[in-house]
DNA sequence: TCATTTTTGAGGTACGCACCTCAATTCTTG
DNA sequence: CAAGAATTGAGGTGCGTACCTCAAAAATGA
């Protein structure tokens, strides 16, 4: 039978006082007894049962994602996934919201994220893009012991908070390696595409594929990124003219998630010329494309997952356990429309 | 506050014993106290607290592993992410255990599997290599009340199980796709290697790589499976035949696990020309070739994942719960240099 | 209608731990 | 050595559910 308290009570020889002082890190026990008291936990291998644990508390966790108003259709998914999450933990005494606020003024999400407290919330998954303010405003919600998690964004990784998402840079050389090795001998330009190059993801997604295509593809040339400011008209306009001053371009890479505009510009200019093409993100629109063969491979990074293990390092860390690494390692997805999976 | 079992006794005009029998499925329920019951239980929005019942039950869940004992590297592998989970549940009164054995005589593996008890374990993730005697086991297994998972192995699906895996001709596909794509337009040959093409496992990744290498790849003539029947000498030998025998092959694809013999021989007899070369899965082998740039691309599944879920699986099982079908899904990686990730 | 069966309710115990109180004991420190 | 402080132990309650027993009530059948 697994030991008890009890058990471990009389193995250490002290009282169930004593050993729910040390288990619980209450005041006012000698360090003669917590060694004691260790010493049986090692001895007789004593686990906690979560169970009476959780019962006995009585608490209830409450998370929360602070996500982008945006509208496009990644984001949509991921707040799918948080729905999906929520019923799915609410057999749990768990509690999980999804914010949505406006990002675009730090100010504003600064003190969005000061106002969150510490015996409201539990813990917060941020989704923001980098600024100081924002960093300092995280941090001060870890001092006031929240637990923060760093979500699919573009912070500096804070010491205090855990990150979940890929990397990056990783990601933009994957999709440098891709873009090289699908294009073949054929020598050319790469016309890359971005919301904004103001954001740290785009940022490093682009140095990582500009790594790649430099090294080991020296015949292609990446052209200096577009920025579309997520406004149509200027994507089509800024699109339309680099192609027509670039024929020879055999490739598009779109670094943002949102790549329904972009390429949508592209096919309207390009007639049948082939092109190969890179996003990132799975979204009903890349998997289409993707199914359509117009888009040949999404860099991607599963937001089910993603919301997932933001959660289980949310828990891990309240419970005061250390989150298991291996298993909240986001990984940086190649989808075709060989391994594309549905339902 | 949330409901208990006590509110939803009054919620819905019964006693706490009736509610334990409607809750427990126990019998001698009138049909009307069953409606009275579950009318209630959404009108107040009653849920278990799993803690609870985890304690009063005080139930150990047993899982059992059923894994060939062959020695290669991804079932090292796959080994080791079953010890890990075990360490992570013991916490939650989860018993896991790993058997490893030898899978050549279906009668054997048909003699173990009947062998196990409903009382001795709760689940088995089974990994064997298709046959009929194998899948009647399973089914008096799954008869006797033992939840079964076929676990990354060839059977035919049963009805009456979960599958753990990836979708083998999709993988096989995908390994096609990116061959095509990666060796160009040049036209050539691809030798493919396999440990047997007896495994279910090994036709259905040929039958989508041949697929996709027929139907979008005409230039490239994919070779007749080599059968390397886990037989170095004999592996060097045919390799190094049929490599003579075709100095235009441009592309190597090995469909088994175990990648290190055959390729071991192609690189003793290929000097320095140029291959395009696709494994699968991922291993401390297939590791170290991908980062020297020996292996292009490398079709996975990963490991860990799928140990998790068939954890998950059988757990739901025993709880008669539903399990959560776009967590397990088991995806098909691809991983490149750039996009494979360590520690 | 009466005997039998089925259904229901009341009440208790147990699961393993958290959290609380109060008194007893041991350690400090001057 | 005394007074105060720190530490320890004993004991109890509650968390929400499972599982058990026994008696009472209701439904069923002949």
């Amino acid at each position: 039978m697994r030991p008890t308290t009890k058990d471990l009570a009389e193995a250490a020889g002290v009282s169930l006082a004593t050993i729910d002082r040390v288990l619980n890190e209450r005041p006012n026990v000698s360090s003669k007894a917590a060694r004691k008291v260790a010493e049986a936990i090692e001895r007789i291998g004593f686990v906690r049962n979560p169970a009476a644990v959780a019962l006995a508390r009585n608490k209830t966790y409450r998370f929360r994602f602070v996500l982008p108003t945006s509208g496009d259709q990644y984001l949509a998914e991921l707040i799918a996934r948080v729905s999906e999450a929520k019923e799915a933990l609410r057999t749990d005494s768990t509690e999980v919201e999804a914010e949505q606020i406006a990002m675009s003024d730090p100010h504003q999400v600064a003190k969005y994220l000061t106002g969150i407290d510490h015996d409201a919330v539990d813990g917060v998954a941020v989704m923001a893009p980098e600024s100081p303010q924002v960093r300092d405003a995280l941090l001060r919600l870890v001092e006031r012991g929240v637990k923060v998690v760093q979500f699919l964004s573009g912070q500096e990784r804070l010491e205090s908070a855990d990150y979940v998402g890929v990397d990056n840079f990783a990601a933009g050389a994957t999709a440098g390696k891709i873009a090289g090795r699908f294009i073949g001998d054929r020598p050319g330009k790469i016309m890359v595409v971005a919301e904004t190059m103001m954001a740290l993801d785009s940022i490093q997604r682009r140095l990582g594929f500009d790594s790649i295509i430099n090294a080991q593809f020296p015949h292609l040339v990446s052209l200096p990124s577009l920025e579309t400011y997520a406004d149509e008209r200027r994507a089509d306009l800024i699109i339309r003219r680099t192609l027509q001053h670039n024929p020879d371009t055999v490739a598009v890479y779109v670094l943002s998630s949102e790549a329904r505009g972009p390429l949508t510009a592209v096919w309207n200019t390009q007639g049948g010329r082939p092109l190969t093409v890179i996003v990132h993100e799975r979204t009903p629109f890349s998997e289409q494309a993707l199914m359509d063969e117009r888009i040949d491979a999404v860099i991607a990074q599963d937001p089910g997952h993603a919301v997932r293990s933001a959660l289980r390092i949310m828990r891990a860390r309240s419970d005061h356990r250390e989150p298991l690494a291996s298993q909240e390692r986001i990984r940086i997805e190649v989808l075709l429309k060989e391994n594309i999976q549905f339902e």
